[in-house]
RNA sequence: GCCGGCUUAGCUCAGCUGGUAGAGCACCUGAUUUGUAAUCAGGGGGUCGGGGGUUCGAGUCCCUCAGCCGGCACCA
């Protein structure tokens, strides 16, 4: 007899040898045909696994979360066994549950395609219609490695000769197929359902290092059902319409050429756009302590061989030479060490500390090919970079400090936090093990206070200090990394910063590295993205656009235009000879936020229509102009000038 | 950087198995003076990413370089 207790607390008792599936069938019909898998004393277990004793037990149900992530994972296995039939000699490697579905890396000369995808899909789904039992075998080491050498699977010989000695291992079957692999799984391969779909292909290392083989990796989208995944394909179409990349080019922001790649050509409205940004930061930096410096582009080699920045990073920087010279003068990648040149000029005391320097500082990074992606990874960028020299003990209030503003930054460009990464020391740093407990407990404080929630990357620091980076996401789920602050006792002691003491002895600052956007350019294309194009009244490079009716309101809403744009407004006229319906749609198609409309009737009672953009319930209002103006002017300011 | 794909008019794209280029939008011209998401008619515009090759003949096939796209790796 097994005693199994359920999640309510009642208790069953089964038979020698049930399985949670014999539980649920026991409990009820339906139960038994929405379940998926079972978690036993908190492990995942399959239905058809005998229990081997009792057991707190619980029913996972097609309708919880963990449903989807087994579905996937029994997806990628079906994936990888219609592959091997289709493609006889491919090896596989691993083929884990991911966000949205699946993928599964392959080791196959011959290039998958997607045009291989429809035959693979069919073979898919007949593996589904036969409905094949998943059936899960414990195999001693040595025989499962010896097998797979057997089999010809190099990878996943390798894959079992590197689990620990104590792990058991796992076989599962389907038919004539079979995996390692550690479960769980559905009971049979007809309770997947077909709603799957493979995305694409792409290269993969074996195991994430280049130095590695390149595999071939099919991802695909599996959901419960068809009405999931159809919902799921809108939504990538609908995240596309919102790239960027797309919305640069539609409102003539910005563009790229080969010419100066990783390097951006801003328009007069993209570059309205940028300086809105800008300005903003400039304010609230200077509402913040913060004095503002600019430094040199290029500097002779030297510097950076002495900042240490020539040895790590050589690769990835910019040269430049001149004839007349023999110097070689590197491009700056990065303004710490220029800031710590100005901290140098004369004499600093601890009355001086915390000394906030900030720089919108020009970078320039010689980042791989492979990885530049329109604004998001450039270069050529711009930091909002600032480096605060404080103490040890100030370090703590100066994060908390910039955690306040980082949020309140976010939150004014209409974002949802972003998502906390906190980094500790690494295996290889510089640095006492008391100075780092202090700059971790201080950063940790600072996140704690600032009541942010963080998630913990141990090891993952820079090797001057641990640190705090913000991430926010992209239309299509891509992070990508945005503010960052790190604790720094290297650069200082490297360049030799210091200050007079209270004690009137020289003593090392610590350096805090923190920038709130990142870099401005990245920062637009989260903005853009997370808009849609369709930017905040203060934000948006066209405010308003005064279009005509007739030509008889060309005069008047010429005065309208200028009166708007003496009031600072960012205003543009359209006295084309075209219907109004042309008019409004082309300008809401650009996401202009505002069309004046002005006819007959506006020009004789001195008043203009306002229609706004893509707000329900507030669609159009007729104003007289100087209300108009003012209500429009007070709505531009920027969300801190509100606030004043 | 690596694997794969793509590159045709300003933009989005079509051009089957090789026979010297096409659509919609945009643009220009004309008509229309119009009340809140596309008025009608006409017109101009391309050494088909660069270079090389195969062929009587290449946008179509092959080689090569570059850029872009999707991943991977990288990201001070």
């Amino acid at each position: 007899m097994i005693n199994v207790t359920l999640p309510d607390g009642s208790k069953r008792e089964l038979a020698d040898g049930a399985t949670p599936f014999d539980l649920a069938s026991g409990i009820s019909k339906s139960l038994a045909k929405a379940a998926v898998i079972a978690k036993v004393d908190g492990e995942e277990w399959d239905l058809m696994r005998p229990f081997e004793g009792d057991a707190e037990v619980a029913i996972i149900t097609r309708r919880d979360d963990e449903a989807l992530e087994v579905i996937r994972h029994d997806t990628a296995h079906i994936l990888a066994q219609a592959v091997q039939d289709l493609f006889p000699g491919t090896q596989v490697t691993i083929g884990p549950a991911i966000e949205d579905g699946f993928y599964y890396d392959f080791a196959r000369n011959e290039p998958f395609s997607t045009e291989d995808f429809e035959a693979i899909e069919q073979r898919m789904r007949e593996i589904v219609d036969a409905d094949l039992p998943f059936q899960r075998e414990v195999w001693d080491r040595n025989e499962a490695i010896a097998k797979f050498k057997a089999m010809g699977e190099q990878y996943k010989a390798e894959l079992i000769e590197d689990l620990p000695e104590d792990e058991t291992i796992t076989i599962y079957r389907q038919g004539e197929w079979m995996d390692l692999c550690r479960g769980p799984h559905l009971p049979s391969t007809g309770k997947i359902g077909k709603a799957f779909k493979l995305m694409k292909v792409a290269g993969a290392y074996w195991r994430g290092d280049h130095r590695n083989a390149q595999l071939q990796r099919i991802y695909g989208t599996a959901w419960l059902d068809e009405k999931q995944l159809k919902a799921h394909l809108h939504r990538i179409e609908e995240a596309e319409k919102r790239d960027h990349r797309r919305l640069g080019k539609q409102m003539e922001l910005f563009h790229f050429q080969e010419e100066a790649q990783g390097q951006v050509f801003w328009h007069p409205a993209g570059w309205t756009l940028y300086r809105s940004v800008e300005n903003y930061m400039r304010r609230r930096l200077e509402q913040n302590g913060y004095v503002e410096i600019k430094t040199p582009q290029l500097m002779d080699r030297k510097f950076w061989e002495a900042s240490g920045h020539w040895d790590k990073y050589r690769e990835n920087m910019f040269i430049s030479s001149i004839d007349q010279e023999e110097k070689v003068l590197a491009v700056k990648p990065m303004n710490c060490p220029c800031h710590v040149q100005v901290f140098n000029q004369g004499q600093k005391s601890y009355r001086d500390l915390p000394l906030r320097m900030a720089e919108f500082g020009s970078c320039h990074r010689y980042e791989p090919s492979g990885s530049l992606h329109g604004l998001m990874r450039v270069r050529g960028f711009v930091q909002d970079d600032a480096h605060i020299f404080c103490t040890v003990d100030q370090i703590t209030a100066e994060v908390t400090a910039f955690c306040e503003l980082l949020k309140s930054v976010y939150e004014d460009f209409g974002f949802e936090e972003p998502r906390i990464k906190f980094s500790d020391r690494p295996e290889q740093r510089v640095g006492s093990d008391e100075v780092w407990d202090k700059a971790e407990a201080a950063l940790v404080a600072a996140a704690q206070a600032s009541g942010l929630d963080y998630e913990h990357n141990p090891g993952d620091g820079a090797f001057y200090g641990p640190k705090l980076d913000f991430v926010v996401k992209d239309a299509i789920g891509r992070e990508w990394q945005t503010g960052t602050i790190q604790c720094d006792f290297n650069l200082p002691e490297r360049l030799d910063a210091v200050y007079v003491g209270e004690d009137a002895d020289k003593h090392r600052p610590v350096m805090l590295h923190r920038a709130i956007l990142g870099s401005l350019e990245r920062f637009l294309g989260v903005l853009i993205e997370n808009y849609a194009g369709k930017l905040p009244f203060w934000l948006a490079p066209r405010q308003i656009v005064v279009a005509t009716i007739t030509s008889d309101a060309d005069e008047y809403a010429q005065q309208v235009t200028d009166a708007m744009a003496a009031a600072g407004l960012r205003v543009d006229v359209d006295l084309r000879n075209e219907k109004i319906n042309y008019k409004v749609r082309e300008h809401s198609v650009g996401k202009v936020p505002v069309i004046a409309v002005v006819g007959r009737k506006e020009a004789e009672e001195g008043a203009v229509a306002l229609r706004f953009l893509g707000d329900g319930n507030r669609t159009q209002e007729v104003l007289p102009l100087d209300q108009a103006i003012a209500q429009l002017k007070a709505e531009a300011l920027a969300p801190d000038l509100k606030r004043a």
